[in-house]
Formats: structure tokens, C-alpha cells, sequence
DNA sequence: CATGAATGAGCTTTCATTCAT
DNA sequence: CATGAATGAAAGCTCATTCAT
């Protein structure tokens, strides 16, 4: 905080965002320490100072990303009581997440590519599971309100909607289709969950 | 199959499919040639006579999977004239690729996680967007005939399609989600998507 | 022992001793400095505090050991007058030794296995030779009064004793030959050395 | 053997002597793998492919020393049938090995003095522990024949006699006192030996 | 077609050491 | 007297690749 004795704490952080950067563009094993020592301005030992070793870098900054998505999913998601602007929210906190840490996106899916630690691979897969979970919960809670038909399969729902936002999400960081996060984009597909999965209870219908 | 040229055809298919499955295993840059090799049974120099060098092992590699991936296509889809089994010839086409050639998966996303050469990694977005695009003209021809509401915008319609594929194809083959490709689960995913997207014009609709 | 100037002290004697161990166990440069500060609990500049470099603490302690050596010769063997006594002295205090600080056996031999200063080498060398001098000197005393026959080549005879010496020692310290420096073991040594080496002139013999 | 096709022969040959050298003057830690490599003249990844890694080269650098000296002593000890020829053969096997081979004097006391893996050293200690076996064995056949009288207590003998040669090779090797390996002096204390040691039944003393 | 031998460049990691505080 | 942070140099080892045969 005090700007002028966080030189300690800077070398740490820039180390921390440097890899990461490294890592989002060329893939953890192609980015090399010295690579990342070179693009801080440190020698190696001062990075073997802060991190363990590489992999314990990569758990870090695994950790990081996982804190990150879920305060923005508490800020755009539970900060909502109506079941529409939490589904809402969801679009909005992935829009964020996306343009704001890009570089984040590669590492959930690289470690389930490269052989990584089975111990964090299985940790990312029960996290992304209980995220699934979680929205499943928000969609039985709205079927019994009745924004959902009874006969729904709640499951199935909640794949096609995270699916779907994944599909964006694969367009615009592997395809490059820029627009796809723009407001207006969005709000097309916002309409098109609400006009074919769900009822507006309050309206009678 | 020619049982004079078997000998040493054999050593390159050994080779191609060995790299095959330990790329999956491990992840392309943690397979190194020698452990191939070993794996193989064989001389380095001899893989090198067989392919220039590691990265044209990868390219063939992935050149095979697309030539798999369309012949499956072809064969459950583009085989159906009828809107409907089509649809569901896209849902069975994934099943079979994902359940016979699991390793392919990882190799589609490998390459735009990895530092791929540039012209690749452009190839295989090419091949992947005209995929969705094939997708989007199907369902503009069923959207002509009948089976999809006029005011739907099928862009937005291929993406949750195609997204909520891919979202079964994340979850088993990443999640271990065994059951998601069972003809039960896809049936009714299929249903799903018949019941919230799709009329059918015959029935008059 | 002053207990004011206590703490400081105690760092540098805790670095002191610890190291000792740690070279007696592992081997000099198979000990980092890491190693010895984390095992004594302080940071590495505090080490260079006090020593100039590892190889300065190294011969702090081999001077410390020659004088710890010194000490127990001149306790053991100088106190006495007889000669037997002093023959016997010698046994002693190469027992005391050895049981005492076997860490610094290792040490004498280390500087001559190791890339030691070329200095340093040479004063243990010309250490070792005064020694065996000083043994030399004793047995021709020990010949003028009529202990040995005047026939016998001292100098064999001081290889011959300070070698079996050696001989129990390596024994002990590398072959763990545990009983070798028992009370009852070198009273037998002791026995071989006078029956065979030496007359006693006061019996007429 | 063929002058021309040994190319390769020649190489593991060379790092094998020059790793053994450059151990013996400067300690198996202080030689790096580059030194050996830039002093044999080849690459590292060379080295590495005849030798799995250092320790590797340590360990068949001992076998070797190890077959060497054993094949010294077969030619100068168990060739003779006599007691005293036999003794002698020991004096002049340790006079060849070391003259010929002061390296390996070094390789044998540095596995007790250097971090070493267990098994290397228990496997030292052994061969070591035989040596003095087959020794007392050679000492307790000749007490039966009468060489020695029956109160002397071999396995003392042993360890003197044992020890006064390895004083010897000690102060030729550490000291540097070069006569002490002379012809002259060898039968010097072969004498002192004989004289204080052994009777010769043969002459009825 | 296949092999043993070799290479240069690079890897991750650790060393002994020193700065400013 | 002691600390956290940083450094240059070097360690052991492995990589993809290529000779000659």
C-alpha cells in the first residue's frame, strides 16, 4: 500500500502476472523461467525466492484465478435476489472475467491438457462441478417459483446454458469473433434463454 | 494390409499411433522423442526417417483426426436427407468420435493452447468455423421448411447447439462424467432441444 | 561463560558446531550454507557475519580441532614421565578422541581429499609429520634408557604404532567396528606392543 | 582391439580415466560433469550416454578399482605358496597398486568421506572386511605351521600389520614422502616384520 | 530401414555471496 | 547483530536433432 516499501511485494506480483501472461500465450512448459525472469527484470533465484519452483508458481496461480472468478460471481451473480438478473448476472460476470483476465481461460483448460499435478486437476474438476451444481440449484429454485415448466430437466437445462456460454466464451478467445461479448450480443441470447427455456411467473404465464 | 510392405509400414503406424496416445496422455511438449521411442521400440534416427521432425509428427497427427472427424461426419449426418435425423446424426457422429477417438479431443484443443505454428492453428479455426457454419445452413434450411420459428435467430441457435455438445463432450471427457453419452442421456437431450427449438411442420407444427 | 556477551556468542558457536556436525555427516561440500544457517535458525547473512566465507569457517574448525588434539595429548601423554605411561597416554587420548569428536577424524582427512587450500594443506601435513616426530623422539628416548633393543629402526616402529593406531581408528569410525576402542581391546593392543616391540630395563629384560 | 572400429570404445574409456583422475586431485564434488566433458573433449549429452549420470561414473569407476586391485593381489599374493613369500607378495602388491594407481588410494577413503550412497559405502566396507579376513585366514594358517607362536593373538597382528602398510601408503600419498615405497625400505620393514613377528619353523626358531 | 554415437542449446534448480535496511 | 531480497555463476541433466555406417 505504501507506495514507496512495496518494492518487495512488486517483485512477487510482477513475477505472478508476468507468468501468467507467459503462460496464457505460450502454454506452461514452453514458457521457461528464464523467460519469465527476463520479462521481470529478476535474476532466477530471485523468482525461486518468492515460488518454490514452477509448479508451485502455477498453483499460485491457480489459486488466484479460482479467488478471482468467484468474487466476481459473488459480485455480478449473489448480489441479485430475482431469479432473472442472477441469470443475468451469470452472462455479465462471464463478459468480465473474459475481457478482464483472458489469460485465465487458458489456464482452467490447461490443466486439464497438460499432466499436471493429478492432486490440482482433480481440485479444478470438483470446483467446476460444484459451479454446474450451483446454477442447477438456481434453476430448481426458479422451476419451483415457476419460471421453469415443471417437466424440464433441470440438468439438461443447465448444460445448455453453460454450454452455450462456454460456446461464446471458445469463439472469442480461440476463434477471435470479437463481438460475441458485446452488449447487444449478449442480450440476444439473454432473450433467447428467456423466450424458449423460461416463463415470467409474475406475468401469469 | 499388403503383407510385403506390412514390416515397414508397420514401424510408421507404430510410431503415428504410439505419439498419438502418449500426446494425449501427457500433453505434446511433455512426450519427448525418446520416450516415443522406447515406447515404440525403435531408434531415433528411425523416427526421423519417418517424419522430418516433431512438430510434422503433430501436423499429421492432426491432419488424421480432421480426415476421421469428416468421414464420421459424412457417414451420420450428410447420409440423412430428412431435417430431424440429421440432427440427431450430429449428436451420434459426437458420440462416436468422442467414445472411439477420445485422444483427438484433447489434440483440437491442444493446438490453440499450445504454441502451435500460426498457419495450423489458422487452419484449424478455418475448419472450425465452417463446421458451425454447416450447422447454421442447416438449420436455415429447416428454418425455411418449417421446423424453426421465423423470428429465430439461428446464429444464436447453432451456438446453444453446438455449444450444449460441446458441453457433454467437456464433461466426459474431462470430468469423467461417464454417463453423459449413454442413448438414454442423449436421447433426451435430443428431446430437449426438439421440445424448446423446433416444430415439426408435418404434424403442422 | 559470560553471561551478558552470552547470545552473541552463542550464534556463532551454535554456527560453530553445527557446521562441524553437518561436515562430519554429509561432507564439506555437500553442505550448503542454507543448509547450516536453516539448521541453525538464523539468515545467511548473519553466517557471514561472523565468518568471512565457508571456507574460513571450515578452517576455524580444523584449527579448533588441532587444538582440541593438542590439548588432549598434552593431557593424556605429557603429563607423564614414565615411559609406558606416556605409550599408554598415547592410546588414551586417541580413545578420548575418537569417542569424543569423531566429526573432526573425518576432517583431517577431508583436507587432503578435497580441493583445500593449498595452505591450509600444508600445515596439516607438517602438523601430522611434527607429530609423528614427537612419537619418533619418545621411542629413541625410550631406546636410550634400554626400552628398545638397539637394533630396531625407530622410525618402522613409529609407523608401526602409529599405524595400528590408525588402523583401530578406521576401524571405528568407518567400519563401525564398535569394540575396537573397548578398555579390554586396547589393553590387549597394549600387551602386543610390549611384548613385541619393547623390553622393561628396571626388570632386567 | 581393431585400431579403426574402437572409435567408440575410446570415448567411454577416456571420460572413464579422465573422471578418475580429475576425481582423485580434486574430490568427487569439486569435478563438474562440463569439466570432465570440455577435458575428455566431448559434449555433455555424450558422457550422459555412456554413463546414466554422475554417480553412475562413480560407481563404475569403483567396480573398476575394485577388479584391479583384486587382480594385483591374485598376481603378487596367491600366486606363491610360501608363507613369507605370500606376506611379502602383500607388500609388494600394495607398492604396485600404488605407484601405479594412486588415483584409486583417493576413491576409497573419499566413498567413506563423501555423501555417498549407502549401498556404495556397505559395499566398501565389506570388500574392506574381507581383505582383513583373508588376511587373519593367511596369519592363522601360519600360526599353525608354526610361523607364529601360538599366544599371539591374530587378529591384532593383523591390524598391525594392516595398519603399518596403510601408514605407508598414507605418508607416500598424503605426506609425499617418496622413499618410503622404495625397494629398500620396503624390505626394511619387512624385516622389522619378520623379526618382531614370526619365527621360521623350518630353521627349528 | 535402422543403429550407435554425438551435438548445441537449453532446461530447472542451487550455489556462495552481498546489498540495503 | 540480524533480516528479506537479490545476484552471477554454475550445477546436473535432457531436449530435438543429425552424423556416418
Amino acid at each position: 500500500m505504501n507506495p514507496i516499501s512495496n518494492s518487495q511485494q512488486d517483485t512477487k506480483t510482477r513475477i505472478f502476472f508476468t507468468a501468467a501472461e507467459l503462460f496464457a500465450k505460450k502454454g506452461y512448459e514452453r514458457v521457461s523461467i528464464r523467460e519469465i525472469c527476463e520479462a521481470v527484470g529478476v535474476g532466477k533465484p530471485t523468482l525461486y525466492y518468492y515460488f518454490k519452483d514452477k509448479e508451485t508458481l502455477l498453483n499460485e496461480l491457480l489459486q488466484y484465478s479460482k479467488t478471482l472468478s468467484e468474487n466476481i460471481i459473488s459480485e455480478f451473480v449473489e448480489a441479485h435476489d430475482n431469479f432473472f438478473d442472477r441469470l443475468y448476472g451469470i452472462i455479465k460476470a462471464r463478459k468480465y472475467f473474459v475481457e478482464r483476465y483472458p489469460q485465465f481461460i487458458h489456464f482452467h483448460l490447461m490443466i486439464h491438457l497438460l499432466s499436471t499435478p493429478e492432486n490440482v486437476k482433480q481440485q479444478m474438476i470438483s470446483d467446476l462441478k460444484s459451479l454446474l451444481i450451483e446454477l442447477a440449484n438456481m434453476l430448481n429454485e426458479a422451476q419451483e417459483k415457476g419460471y421453469i415448466k415443471p417437466e424440464v430437466d433441470i440438468d439438461i437445462l443447465a448444460d445448455v446454458i453453460f454450454g452455450s456460454l462456454n460456446q461464446l466464451t471458445f469463439r472469442k478467445i480461440f476463434l477471435n469473433d470479437s463481438e460475441v461479448f458485446s452488449d447487444e450480443h449478449l442480450n440476444k441470447v439473454f432473450d433467447f434463454w428467456k423466450k424458449h427455456f423460461f416463463n415470467n411467473p409474475c406475468n401469469g404465464g
